[in-house]
DNA sequence: ACAAAAACGGTACGCTCGTCCCACTTTAGT
DNA sequence: ACTAAAGTGGGACGAGCGTACCGTTTTTGT
């Protein structure tokens, strides 16, 4: 029942404990990128990890603390895979095949993408997940700032935003409706902001 | 079982049928806006709209018809609702007013909005919600088309496309995190776009 | 060594779900 | 008037769900 792994913790949690509720954790990340939402239950995270079902109820006081977990592990390892991306091409081309890069990246990547999108929008009904839906775009943020500053552009808040918001714009639209030729429009869109922005 | 009512109909569909098979879409809009995707359940939709259980089998082979036909009322009465609101106030103020009102509206009706934005998203998945989601975009661009030439801005394709996209990204944003001050922002955001057309 | 706490895992409960079955009533074409 | 189709609705089935129970094993502080 009421795992008391994680609440008032007398003892220091012994490793192969960590191990497996990491294990858990991926597994729901996997599921949701493959079924969405819906398709993150107790039954098949533990199948998936190799583990018996009651750990799941043991390491995890909820299914929504397990999603909520998964959500924060996937925006976090989000935002890490665009900066690495991101510091790797950085001065290679304009911002523009730059930009067209991390559209593609996240193309082949389709599933977790949307699985992504699906929580930041369940985090609309549910306010645990506020916090790490806030911390999804507040990072985006960051890595947009750092990519204008050293493009040399003028950024200041309002110019971030800008760009941030219209690229998510894009990026949604693009993975939801995967269109033909979706993926050079984008760049021209992101084009004309820059201009935009500069001017 | 399966429902002879939509499939090879040899006589004309009774009146009576067709109003409960309606309540049962606007049950499953309502539902859909007060508690997401997942609260539309055969039963709940049933008990919503005053109609037995099996009803909603009869009239629906699936439920996934049923979600479908929910989306694409949904998609409708939204391009619709957001065509009236744009004809009764145009010319009255600046496009950037304009844009806050429509943002407004939207956040008046935040259930909605989400459960739309959450079916949008489903359709990545689902290629039978495909059709839906890109005519929603579709509709949505022309808005913006018929919005921009009343304005008098040049208004190719491609600057449909940025205005559009940009603020679909907004009013997402606006819609899951509502942060204080965005509104404003949006407005913002709005005129640096068109100051970025019209240059 | 020894208790206490943590980890473990098989199993079961209670519930809701989508869907189906089938007997019944109403409607409409001839 | 008759008959076949359409409509109707109560009930049930099987599956999957979240979660709790509880005896067992392992680890840990003393």
């Amino acid at each position: 029942m009421t795992g008391p792994a994680q609440s008032g913790s007398r003892r220091k949690p012994q490793e192969r404990a960590l191990r497996r509720k990491e294990a858990l954790v991926e597994a729901a990340v996997t599921l949701l990128g493959e079924g969405g939402f819906t398709a993150v239950t107790h039954r098949a995270v533990a199948e998936r990890a190799g583990i018996p079902l009651a750990a799941t109820s043991y390491y995890f006081t909820s299914r929504d603390e397990l999603v909520a977990r998964a959500f924060a592990v996937l925006v976090e390892r989000d935002l890490r895979l665009m900066r690495a991306s991101l510091t790797e091409e950085a001065g290679i081309g304009s911002l523009v095949e730059l930009a067209q890069t991390l559209l593609h990246a996240y193309a082949s990547d389709r599933g977790r993408q949307l699985g992504l999108w699906e929580l930041y929008l369940q985090a609309g009904r549910e306010p645990e997940l506020q916090d790490i839906a806030r911390s999804w775009t507040d990072g985006w943020h960051d890595i947009v700032r750092t990519l204008l500053e050293r493009a040399g552009y003028a950024c200041g808040a309002s110019e971030v935003r800008f760009l941030a918001t219209l690229v998510s714009g894009l990026w949604l639209e693009l993975l939801v409706e995967d269109r033909p030729g979706s993926l050079d429009r984008a760049g021209e869109m992101v084009a004309r902001a820059l201009r935009a922005i500069s001017a």
